[in-house]
DNA sequence: TTCGATGTTCGACGAACATCGAAGTACGAC
DNA sequence: GTCGTACTTCGATGTTCGTCGAACATCGAA
């Protein structure tokens, strides 16, 4: 079904175990790292290249509209995704742009520490 | 088992998605909360009071040492319970200060449930 | 030593999840 | 119209998860 367009959530409904529940698992992180990577901001479903089936990438990105992660643009048969960070930023104050920051493996090397410093929840 | 000593992983070898996973579930997250939100950031294993069975909350209390999230003291048979904000802020700078600080919004104030909101647009 | 209290581990269960291929639907092109 | 492309949904399958009660291990006290 080529969608004419797809459904997503408003923001303050979207409740925070959903988020994590969403980032947790590694090829839908991989789905939002690879969205904030880029200069565009928006990427071709086509173009989304992981070793999955495209069932299971679509089933995927469901989860990630669902949780209020990323956006669909529909285009003709096409749809291009991107990511509602800064959405994101105002219902959930730092957590994306932090779940970003983090290198996620031991190889990473070490960010210059007080990378954050922007928010005050002390 | 009263365990002589239980396991901490260093906190390096811990991935993000582990402590994602984690966080991303309501009963867990609560306990999180819960030990946050105390100024003598320790708390007896019998004072943790919740509606679920005791092997349950042992369970999770596991998770949430495996992800390195909390440690836990032995002192005879029993045992105290602690974040360990401070080092996990330095493996994910801001991650659970801002998990912590994000209000999950429309529950907050009471949590009398059937409060179920799927519908956009308010 | 025996007993009681305290947590942990052990099955066991149903629910939820990740995954796939196949079928379905919408659209553009011909 | 028919055909092909693009994505979604369906149905099935195997795995993981949250939950419980029962059994177990460890310690302090009687």
């Amino acid at each position: 079904m080529a969608p004419r367009e797809h459904v997503h959530p408003a923001l303050h409904d979207v409740e925070l175990v959903t988020v994590l529940a969403a980032l947790a698992e590694p090829t839908r992180l991989r789905i939002v790292r690879m969205l904030a990577d880029m200069e565009e901001r928006e990427r071709a479903w086509k173009d989304i290249d992981l070793p999955i089936a495209r069932s299971t990438l679509s089933h995927h990105l469901k989860i990630l509209r669902n949780a209020g992660l990323v956006q669909s643009r529909t285009e003709g048969t096409r749809c291009f995704v991107s990511l509602r960070d800064k959405e994101m930023e105002g219902r959930f104050p730092g957590l994306l742009e932090c779940v970003l920051a983090c290198q996620d493996s031991v190889d990473a090397p070490v960010a210059k520490d007080g990378v954050r410093g922007d928010r005050a929840a002390s």
